[in-house]
DNA sequence: CTATCTGTTCTGAC
DNA sequence: TGTCAGAACAGATA
């Protein structure tokens, strides 16, 4: 479930309880999960966070870094000092911490726990050296991004940067345009892939191909340049608005505060069925499969 | 009970 | 080389 926002979230998260703490133990209860020596890791504290794409990275002051892609289902729940009232935890943090679906649990200095979840387990912690972090080869393989990594501030608290260090490359409209231009595929399979653009997953392609009134089919290299900006626009409209809420909790996504995100209740298209469209108010929202994803649009706004 | 669906990335086949 | 179905996994829903 994590996208761009999803992730940007629990960035935010991690970097304000994690920073200046020091890992003084990790329990590892599943090795496909845990990748690389944790002994690198303890004793390490945590000085920065980054993101890239759907990926995260905290960073620690021993010159290593941990990598980590929550997939489907992975979740980062904090537990210790500084959690704000109230501190329950919602009930889609699957199994509860720690629970039968906890895989990974940092131990912080301080009273500070992490624990890693993942019920459907296809995420990963990877431990690599903080050098080699942008020539790690998932990272390495992934596009630019909207917003280069660093996001707008989205209503509250510092104009988050991913703090220090380098972060993924910009996504601008001229490079947007040379991305579509190169392939016939459908625009929101171009709009998913990871190695063509970073970030952007299903819910958020489904939003921003309806903001923009684009059928989802359409091939790439079809879209005239009007097109092409407004789905440029919308991309980073629904982006935005994803960090503003917090992200969205469809399914397994929680904040490191074991919170829902809202952004579930401002879906544009995602998820609507049966209803009505929200712009023309006449059609109702229909539902394909494309590249094997559930897609949403509205057969009379988003025309082939 | 079984079949289907979920949503991200990797692998293998064409 | 690009493209795409199926797999990885576990649970909710039909």
């Amino acid at each position: 479930m994590p996208e761009l926002p999803e992730v940007e979230t629990i960035r935010i998260g991690l970097e304000k309880y994690l920073a200046g703490h020091k890992i003084t133990s990790v329990e590892i209860k599943s090795h496909k999960t845990f990748q690389g020596d944790e002994k690198k890791i303890i004793g390490g504290e945590i000085t920065a966070t980054r993101r890239f794409g759907k990926v995260l990275v905290i960073d620690l002051d021993n010159d290593y870094s941990i990598l980590t892609h929550l997939k489907l289902t992975g979740q980062y729940i904090y537990r210790g000092p500084n959690l704000p009232s109230p501190k329950e935890l919602s009930s889609k943090v699957t199994g509860g911490v720690p629970g039968p679906h906890t895989l990974v649990i940092f131990n912080l200095d301080k009273g500070g726990i992490l624990y890693y979840n993942d019920l459907r387990r296809f995420g990963w912690i990877r431990v690599v050296k903080t050098s080699e972090v942008e020539t790690e080869p998932f990272i390495k393989k992934l596009g630019p991004e909207p917003f280069g990594g660093s996001t707008p501030s989205a209503g509250s608290g510092p104009s988050s940067l991913t703090t220090q260090g380098h972060g993924p490359k910009l996504l601008t409209l001229n490079i947007f345009r040379q991305i579509l231009s190169k392939t016939s595929r459908p625009a929101k399979i171009v709009l998913m892939d990871q190695t063509k653009m970073g970030g952007v997953g299903n819910i958020y392609a489904n939003d921003a191909l309806w903001l923009a009134a684009i059928n989802p089919r359409r091939p790439a290299n079809n879209l005239q340049l009007e097109e092409q900006k407004k789905l440029y626009n919308a991309i980073l409209s629904v982006l935005k608005a994803g960090i503003k809420w917090g992200g969205a909790s469809d399914a397994a996504y929680v904040t490191p505060e074991g919170k829902e995100g809202l952004y579930q209740k401002y879906f544009l298209v995602y998820g609507r069925k049966g209803e009505l469209c929200l712009r023309c108010k006449k059609a109702k929202i229909e539902k394909i499969v494309l590249g094997g994803r559930g897609t949403y649009f509205c057969p009379v706004c988003q025309k082939l």
